[in-house]
DNA sequence: CATACCTTGACAATCACTTTTATTTCAAAA
DNA sequence: TTTTGAAATAAAAGTGATTGTCAAGGTATG
């Protein structure tokens, strides 16, 4: 309820018409925040308030409600496109940690990369205005079962 | 002709067998060093030499280039999968820019990433073993372009 | 309300990639 | 060498996510 009247306003001031699809899309997402919801999975959820909707239109208004800031996507290397709730005040993409083993999707809102990024213009003159990072390795959970698998000391 | 014999090494370790299709693939992305192919200009390369090899091979044949180490699989966001040389030395993964004005990718050879590395270990007790970082923004001559194009100073 | 333009739903089409199937090749054993 | 069975291949059909088409319906103004 804080962020709903500004779809109608971005929305107009862009060219594009407030409809109630699109409110519903942005309701799912809001509604899922700390997930990370696949077209698919999208265009079911909205089903369940609005089933007469179709998949081309959910299709269609996920990269509008980007441009408008709303959501991003991201991509996990699982063969879809996921989408998640832009939360106002992020000024960058947030990080995430997968894991390997277990598949958990951890998020760093810490940014860490100013003094990178730094360096990067610095030597390429190239000037950053975001990044996506993921990490790949291994989960506090998955590391510590690990780590009492094999408690002898072969390192070499 | 360095890396060459390692393949078939390589595939024999694995219980994979040695066969003309897997050392050509090798062979034209070992000869686009710099380059990120997509499968399909993979595939097109291949069959200059080899006219005869399928599509399915090449799709079948890179995860497993991949899984040896001799190549990365890398995602610009282009709807297709993009393949580059895993240079010998090469530890980790290397960064890209993409300039969103001229499209142009620029690698970052240094790592940077130690501290923050060792920050995430602390703070989130996730043990990295690889990344995938990808940062976007303006490149040396678009961003000098477009100060050019602007020098007086609106920067409201 | 009327007009002009957007947006939508249904569904066909596309695109990158995978699976299937019949056939060939590899390499260990005879 | 020749045999032989598993593994790999080419070609074709299939898959699943995403996009294009188009007639019908909705939205914003006057
Ligand atoms: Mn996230
Ligand atoms: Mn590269
Ligand atoms: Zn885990
Ligand atoms: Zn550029």
């Amino acid at each position: 309820m804080k962020q709903k009247k500004d779809l109608s306003q971005l929305l107009r001031e862009k060219g594009y018409k407030i409809t109630a699809q699109r409110k519903a899309v942005l309701d799912v997402v809001e509604a899922h925040d700390g997930e990370h919801l696949s077209s698919q999975e999208i265009y079911d959820l909205v089903r369940k308030k609005f089933p007469e909707v179709g998949v081309a239109t959910i299709y269609r208004t996920l990269p509008v409600l980007e441009e408008l800031g709303f959501i991003y996507a991201v991509d996990f290397e699982d063969g879809c496109t996921r989408y998640e709730l832009h939360r106002t005040g992020q000024t960058h993409r947030h990080h995430h940690l997968l894991c390997e083993r277990c598949k958990k999707i951890t998020e760093v809102e810490d940014d860490l990369l100013e003094e990178i990024e730094d360096k990067i213009y610095g030597n390429y003159g190239f000037k950053i205005k975001d990044h996506r990072v993921k990490f790949y390795g291994l989960c506090k959970e998955c590391d510590n079962k690990d780590n009492k698998d094999n408690n002898d000391g072969f390192d070499t």
